[in-house]
RNA sequence: UCCUGAGUAGCUCAGCCGGUUAGAGCAUCUGACUGUUAAUCAGAGGGUCGCUGGUUCGAGCCCAGCCUCAGGAGCCA
């Protein structure tokens, strides 16, 4: 018997009667004869052709949607006209059965929500066989990138002790009997008898460690699970997320935005070399969906074309006192139609005001930096102004902040002041001080923040649809 | 967590002012057909109307609480 030859490999080839094997799960069952069959390996199907006279009916009965077979048969140009081969089947063998009473997949169009309840069986849908093949492409592209560039891959800890970095709520991570918790005289629980002998969590950054790395292997990154307990019940964020954090030593805010927006077109680029069909699937997709739309809430540029886009043109640099100006000037704020009005400097921005001026007023990719210091994180390196620190955000069309990051503060004094002035404990970051105390230098880095790339890239509109098994409140099946 | 909307057949949805036996399309099953492309044609089966309680002679429909989902906001990546 042939080899299996998977999908993909099969249509690229020229018919030529002869024989081959293909492995693969039923799509759909037409006239008794057509065997749509896909084994994930491209969209598209390759028709089988059935001998249905010359079969057992009870072999055909077993032929349903979503059953794997395994089928030998002879390569031949197609009758057909929705595709250049078919394969005629000389032998099926049912490799698993699938009740067709019970397979909740239908070979119709189904909702996402609906989809999202049978994440166990989405993967064979078109939709998400796409998002899962480039969300592969897109991290294999991130390691390429720092890869050829020198950086080292580091694995940061996923339980940490440190509860101080103010990025979140932690999930905590105990191995106490929870039904009878150990306390201590004053009545609290007693963490010196955990596993640890201290209060653990699951890390929600690996930055500081990142750094520690960067202070000796000059280049290093992070890509791993990240986790944050907050109630957030949004499009973009989850409780259990993936994020790539490269640090750098000798990098300045300049040497970081470049870096950045280096990363970001390298991946894009790389997923549109190797996912062409997939992502045009997506884009028509979406085409599709928007349909339904009125007019005026379509996009103005297909998903293939935003990525084009973004890939031949530079991303808006821009400081933050830049951008208030703008938002102070813009139509929204003098006609009061923000929710929050832009009054001065000094004031966080909202959703509403990161996507007036990304998909509005530069309708492009924007990186806003120098933000006010008491908005943004402690290790953040003070400008000279004092007033404002040397922080990027990268604002995305759509998806809104996707990366963010900054100059890191190198100078102990003003690190340990700034921590002071917020009541961050420095005891307990003695480790992260040391760097600075020993051969502390200019660095920089940022976090990426994976899911919201992928969101990007494959035109979703909900985060949950780009992971595999999401984790958000409420929900942890899978 | 807050605001808004939704929950009726496996899926997508309709269900009038509270009134008799809750409907459609698709899917499934049975049969026909056999070069189909979400095949087509004919027929059949399929329901705890999210849960709990209340109002009423009578609730899918009204009221209260809860659960879940979606969109938006906050937190952020």
């Amino acid at each position: 018997m042939s080899q299996r030859i998977k999908i993909k490999a099969l249509l690229q080839t020229t018919p030529a009667e002869q024989e081959v094997n293909v492995k693969g799960w039923v799509r759909t069952f037409r006239n008794n004869q057509f065997i749509a069959l896909n084994d994930g390996s491209t969209n598209s199907n390759i028709q089988i052709v059935v001998d249905f006279q010359n079969t057992d009916e009870a072999l055909l009965k077993r032929i349903t949607t979503g059953a794997a077979l395994s089928v030998t048969g002879i390569l031949v140009a197609s009758l057909g006209k929705g595709q250049a081969v078919d394969v005629k089947a000389t032998n099926i063998e049912i490799l698993g059965d699938s009740d067709p009473e019970k397979y909740p997949l239908q070979p119709k169009k189904h909702s996402l929500e609906f989809l999202r309840e049978i994440a166990h069986l989405r993967f064979r849908t078109n939709t998400f066989g796409a998002i899962f093949r480039v969300r592969n492409s897109l991290a294999f592209a991130v390691h390429r990138f720092f890869q050829e560039q020198g950086f080292v891959y580091l694995h940061t800890p996923v339980i940490t002790a440190s509860d101080a970095e103010g990025a979140g709520e932690a999930f905590k991570v105990t191995n106490l009997d929870l039904n009878n918790l150990p306390r201590t005289e004053n009545g609290e629980i007693d963490y010196k008898q955990d596993f640890f002998g201290r209060a653990t969590n699951l890390t929600v950054s690996g930055q500081l460690e990142g750094e520690l790395g960067a202070m000796a292997l000059s280049d290093i990154y992070t890509f791993g699970p990240t986790f944050r307990a907050e109630n957030s019940n949004t499009t973009r964020h989850l409780a259990e997320f993936w994020m790539i954090e490269p640090e750098m030593a000798f990098y300045d805010l300049a040497d970081n935005m470049d870096l950045a927006e280096g990363l970001l077109k390298y991946v894009i680029n790389y997923a549109l070399e190797h996912n062409r069909e997939d992502i045009e699937f997506l884009t028509q997709r979406l085409l599709d969906e928007e349909k339904s739309k009125p007019q005026q809430e379509r996009s103005e540029m297909s998903l293939l074309e935003k990525l084009q886009f973004c890939l031949n043109n530079n991303f808006e640099r821009l400081t933050y006192t830049q951008a208030i100006d703008i938002l102070k000037d813009s139509t929204p704020n003098k006609k009061k139609k923000f929710q929050y009005l832009i009054e001065g400097w000094g004031a966080d921005l909202q959703s509403e005001h990161e996507r007036y001026l990304v998909e509005k007023h530069f309708k492009k990719p924007v990186i806003l930096t120098d933000y006010p210091k008491e908005i943004k994180s402690f290790y953040m390196r003070q400008n000279d102004d004092g007033k404002t620190v040397a922080a990027m955000d990268i604002l995305f069309p759509g998806i809104g902040e996707i990366v963010g990051g900054s100059q890191r503060e190198e100078r102990l004094e003003k690190l340990e002041q700034r921590m002071d002035e917020i009541g961050i404990p420095k005891d307990e970051l003695w480790w992260y001080l040391d760097t600075r105390r020993f051969g502390g230098c200019p660095h920089a880095g940022f976090g990426l923040g994976f899911e919201r790339l992928v969101l990007f890239v494959t035109g979703m509109g909900n985060i949950r649809d780009v992971i595999p098994f999401p984790r958000f409140p409420k929900n942890a099946e899978f």
